[in-house]
DNA sequence: ATGACTGCAAAGACTTTGCATCTTT
DNA sequence: AAAGATGCAAAGTCTTTGCAGTCAT
C-alpha cells in the first residue's frame, strides 16, 4: 500500500531532502528545492519540521552564516569549513575532531558537555579565482 | 585637554565596555550594561559600532545564541562553551585550540583559512543544579 | 471521527538604515 | 565650516505562530 510511503509526504521529502545534499542548506534554501516535486509545499512547514527534527536529534544546525541559520542531516562528528566570500559551508571530512579536548573541558569547567563544533572560517577556491581575476 | 578623551566617547565607552566583561554579550546587554554611564545612549549606536569593530578586526562575533549574536572583545584564539540551557557563554583558557589542524584543513580543502573556532555546547553547573532541583 | 500535518497570513524578534541633529576638529 | 557620530523611528530580514482546512488512520 502507498500509506507507508505517503504517510507524511512533505516530512519525508523535507529531511530526505536534506539528507542528499551536501550544500548545508538554510531553510529557505530547502524550500527552494522542494518545490520541483513539491509546488504547493509553504516555507512554514519547512521550518516547522526543521525545528521538530532538531528537536528529535535527527539534524543538526550549523549556526547562523550571516544572519541566516543553516542545516545538516549529518550529525556525526565532523569538521566544517566556512567561506567568508560566499557563505558557502563544505565539509572537510579528512579531519577529525577534538573529542579528546572533550573530557579535559568537562574538567575543567565542571559543565556536562554534550556537543562539540569545530568550524574552520576563510576563503575558498572560488572565492579566491574570483578575487584573482577582480584585482586583473 | 580632554579632547582625546571626549574623541568619540560613545564608541570609546562600547568597546571599553566590552572590553571589561567576560560574559560575551548581545548588543542589547551591552546597551543595557552602558546605560548607567550613558543613559541617552541608543541601541542603533551599540549595533553601528559594533558592526564597525568587526570590520576592523577589533572585537569577534560568537554567531548566534539562541538567535542572538553575542560578541567577545578577546579576539585572540580560545575555547568557548555554550549553555543549552541558559545561553552563558564561557571562555575554557585551559584547553588550547586545535590550530594544527589548520594547516591540514588548508591541505586538504585548498581553502585559504583565516580563523578557527572551537565550540563546546552542553549544560553549565548552574543549570545542572536547577534541573537538579526542579527534580525533587 | 480523531489526531496530526499543512498553507496562508499575521505577528514577532533581531538588526539595519535614513535623516535630522549634535560633536569634534 | 566640514566631517563624522548619534538618536529616533521606520524599514528590513529571518523565523515563529494562530487558525482554518486537509490528510492519514
Amino acid at each position: 500500500m502507498e500509506q507507508t510511503v505517503k504517510q507524511f509526504r512533505k516530512r519525508n521529502a523535507i529531511l530526505s531532502c536534506l539528507r542528499c545534499t551536501h550544500v548545508h542548506p538554510s531553510a529557505e534554501d530547502l524550500h527552494r528545492m522542494l518545490q520541483a516535486e513539491h509546488p504547493d509545499i509553504s516555507l512554514a512547514t519547512v521550518y516547522r519540521n526543521l525545528s521538530l527534527f532538531k528537536r528529535q536529534g535527527l539534524i543538526r544546525s550549523l549556526g547562523a552564516v550571516d544572519g541566516i541559520e543553516r542545516f545538516d542531516a549529518d550529525t556525526s562528528p565532523h569538521v566544517h569549513f566556512i567561506c567568508t566570500g560566499c557563505g558557502r559551508v563544505l565539509d572537510l571530512p579528512q579531519l577529525t575532531p577534538p573529542q579528546s579536548l572533550e573530557a579535559e573541558a568537562e574538567g575543567c569547567s565542571g559543565c556536562r558537555i554534550t556537543g562539540c563544533q569545530l568550524t574552520f572560517t576563510g576563503v575558498c577556491l572560488s572565492c579566491q579565482q574570483q578575487n584573482q581575476e577582480e584585482l586583473t
